[in-house]
DNA sequence: ACCTGAACACCGTTCAAGT
DNA sequence: ACCTGAACACCGTTCAAGT
């Protein structure tokens, strides 16, 4: 949600320079127009990625690890991408596209705020050396505006009036990048270990003083049971059920 | 809420082995009886850290930059802490120390949750390089014990039942360390181009087709104007929402 | 008992050189 | 036009050596 690469556009694509202030990142790469053809480009680059973070044991994500597996120079993706953070932009705004993707837009609205952060979260924990970084990075993209449009969408669908439209589009992008990101990253701490995901707990509650922390001591199964989705669920619900209350407040309001 | 280290207690420090499974990391140090008395120990080499990466410019977290700052040998922490993340987890825990500190637990329950979930944004802005982790670590210290507590004790005295204590923890903590995490991310990545903090949206909204994102366009300015802080806020305040709507159903249901 | 310093295995990134 | 490979400035971490 963050950071703005100051330019991202196909690096050194020679004509067309970005307009005043704004950043493009489309997926395409200018190609040579004829003649021994380039070997990678964006889109390739990108699914290479994710397909290597997808792999179980690789930790993050480094130009080193993506060119062995692509059989390639480490060096080489610079021909297409400004730097590794235009790479990861590249890499979210592709997961986002994918997420958008799959909501249908005829559905209830909630229906579709659901199946939306459902998406993410679980992208995030299928490849989490890109998903822990969902949070920090705003990518500019077609999948990043398509997912605002939607969400906006969906929001002025259940009701609400513009500016609480944008208020509660705040509070659910907020949390869904946020809480997708730290789901991410807890797979990503996780696999290095090769330990249960859905846990949040795994082993702190170890010894704890039942005279000073009696809520925790009494409780202790409970915490220990609690599951990152279900958690990550039941919050989605809340932020759904605080946008049907402002639409009630209309009514009883005014 | 998720990396436990193997082992972070007392490194060398000879005596006494932890008892199976349980890792603890006070903030306590072997001391040398007599003669020739360390330079460092745990708590000031977290003191050091905290006070380093709250200096702007300095970006993310190095044993190298802090030894240079401290003025000793980059390698000298590895004999108080296992590893970087040990380090981290010391530092965190004291963030969650003074943000319980924060709270005055004769306060009515939901003044209680808004003033830990404020005092932890803030700090995780404050200390951006290690607010970013906020999400990613159980501590197993005292600060992360005692906020688990005030956050169940404030649970219970809203009127909650055991099972929807922890269920409403959950997600409360979750939303807490998950948003405040992303915001310290949102500092240290903007902290490099020294950018304004708050703002959610740093330009991304350059150009956009009114024909394919009609809703975006219409709300171009009210999404340019959306804050940060005030985002987190309002997701605490759904979450205390959410927790009143619960014991309001006790009644009305049952 | 504690700290230093060389060393190793990694990073991102640059730039001259190859084809 | 695109890729290679050496090089630079960083990382975390280990281990023998100093005091």
């Amino acid at each position: 949600m963050t950071t703005e690469r100051t330019s991202r556009a196909e690096p050194r694509s020679g004509v067309a320079a970005a307009p005043a202030g704004a950043s493009r990142s489309k997926g395409r790469t200018v190609r040579a127009p004829s003649g021994s053809r380039p070997a990678l480009d964006r889109d390739s680059v990108v699914t290479a990625t994710l397909e290597l973070v997808a792999t179980p044991g690789v930790g993050s994500l480094s130009f080193r690890k993506l060119g062995a597996a692509m059989g390639v120079d480490p060096t080489a993706f610079y021909r297409h991408f400004v730097d590794r953070d235009d790479l990861m932009c590249a890499c979210l705004d592709r997961l986002e596209s994918e997420s958008v993707a799959a909501v249908d837009r005829a559905a209830p609205w909630d229906d579709r705020l659901r199946t939306l952060a459902t998406a993410t979260f679980e992208r995030c924990r299928r490849f989490p050396a890109v998903g822990v970084e969902m949070a920090q990075h705003t990518t500019s993209g077609p999948g990043e505006r398509g997912t605002i449009e939607v969400i906006l969408e969906a929001m002025a669908d259940a009701g609400l009036r513009d500016d609480d439209v944008v208020r509660l589009y705040g509070m659910y992008t907020n949390y869904v990048l946020s809480a997708a990101g730290a789901a991410g990253a807890h797979v990503l701490a996780g696999t290095h270990i090769g330990l249960p995901e859905d846990q949040a707990w795994l082993g702190g509650l170890g010894d704890l003083d039942a005279q000073t922390h009696p809520l925790m001591h009494r409780h202790r199964d409970r915490l220990e049971q609690l599951m990152l989705p279900q958690m990550y669920a039941s919050g989605v619900e809340v932020i759904l059920d605080a946008v049907r209350a402002v639409v009630a407040g209309y009514r009883r309001g005014r």
